[in-house]
DNA sequence: AAAATAATTTAGGCTTACCTAAATTATAAC
DNA sequence: GTTATAATTTAGGTAAGCCTAAATTATTTT
């Protein structure tokens, strides 16, 4: 049975894992968990015992198939709950992610899968990620961002980069939502930013919003 | 913002109090919790300090008011969370407590009062217990078990005391469940047990059963 | 290839929540 | 009312998880 804070530390390392063939480092662990550098070299020993990692000093951490699939059992929790708590309990997908912080360490298989069940088995949370399945299995897709498509192209609207509260209530706001056909009709040239074709309307986005919006070509 | 284990001595010493007048003793919670009398000591002295309960030396905890809601919010989510395994995840009545251990540390008022609107605003648990309102008010109602009956009353039963994974199961075992009717037949003199009707069915159990029954005289 | 800088680790502390053993106080038995 | 016993508190430790400051190693610049 894994700590909290081992927990964490493990799905930390998942998320910064990745973008990143080798290690991750010490100092962007700690940066995402909001904690010191030396806390996380004192975890990534502890990690690397449980052979959870394998961590070699002064050249960060990477998860064994172990810590992979432990990762991925917690990662697959949280986002259960997350569209448990969007779609059974009427919360916004910018309102989730914390309290889901904290369900997903609830400790009972039973409660997992019968959730799953519950909620019919979804393949993605509300912003997009993939669920892993029971065995902490995933299919991880290459992702094309909206700021890769050409002009003229059109893409469907499938996940966000940035999760943050802000830019997900920006979305909300423009009406852009998950699942929806998003068009580039043209590109401006002093500051990249993108005019889009959305159902009906037309609008505009910097390049910065378009590179958080993952997609799939039509 | 309490500790985890604040919250659970908290609530130890709420489920102390209901059967005595004066402060609930520094071993009944240990045995409770599951610890030492002496780490029992110290979290009564910091409990004191957070004004949740008067703590006298050697005279045992009372909470406040103000701890008395607090233990009632927990016990709220409790309940509530046992309500959504057993009705919305196809848990047992004897399987959800330990679950619901974990799920009542959960730190969000929407989540919880969001869940009370999706279970339908549930009045008791089901065990059997009444659920506190969000405010952490709370309806005592005196209990009557089945073994205070007199031959020939009939009762119906609304709740158990004992709570145990073994005594539910052995409730599910005789089809004794709770809003059911019992009528008591008869009493063997030489060990008390209770011969009792139940819907079509007559059968016999034990006095320390009978007196683990909660129920309201019909 | 040194020197400067940045990243990481180590050393030494702190807090929470436990524990055991000893001391103290309350309660029960005589 | 003493005395014995039981309950409780105090004293002194331990482990986890965090911290700051100092030392060490890696990386980047010159
Ligand atoms: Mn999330
Ligand atoms: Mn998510
Ligand atoms: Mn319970
Ligand atoms: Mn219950």
């Amino acid at each position: 049975m894994l700590s909290l804070s081992e927990e964490n530390h493990l799905k930390s390392i998942f998320h910064l894992s990745i973008n990143s063939e080798d290690g991750v480092s010490t100092n962007s662990i700690a940066k995402n968990l909001n904690t010191k550098a030396s806390s996380v070299t004192e975890m990534l020993k502890k990690l690397n015992e449980k052979l959870l990692i394998v961590y070699i000093k002064y050249h960060g951490a990477q998860l064994t198939e172990l810590g992979r699939k432990t990762a991925l059992k917690i990662i697959r929790k949280h986002r259960l709950w997350e569209v448990f708590l969007v779609e059974k309990l009427d919360f916004k997908w910018d309102e989730v992610h914390e309290v889901a912080e904290q369900l997903e360490h609830i400790q009972s298989e039973k409660l997992t899968n019968e959730l799953d069940k519950f909620l019919n088995f979804p393949t993605h949370d509300p912003h997009g990620d993939p669920i892993p399945n029971p065995a902490g299995f995933i299919k991880i897709t290459p992702k094309l961002k909206l700021s890769d498509l050409g002009i003229g192209e059109t893409g469907k609207f499938i996940g966000v980069k940035d999760s943050s509260s802000a830019f997900l209530k920006y979305l909300d706001k423009r009406k852009i939502s998950l699942g929806c056909n998003i068009k580039v009709l043209h590109q401006e040239e002093f500051d990249q930013s993108l005019h889009i074709g959305l159902d009906e309307t037309n609008l505009t986005i910097s390049i910065k919003s378009a590179s958080n919006l993952y997609i799939t070509k039509i």
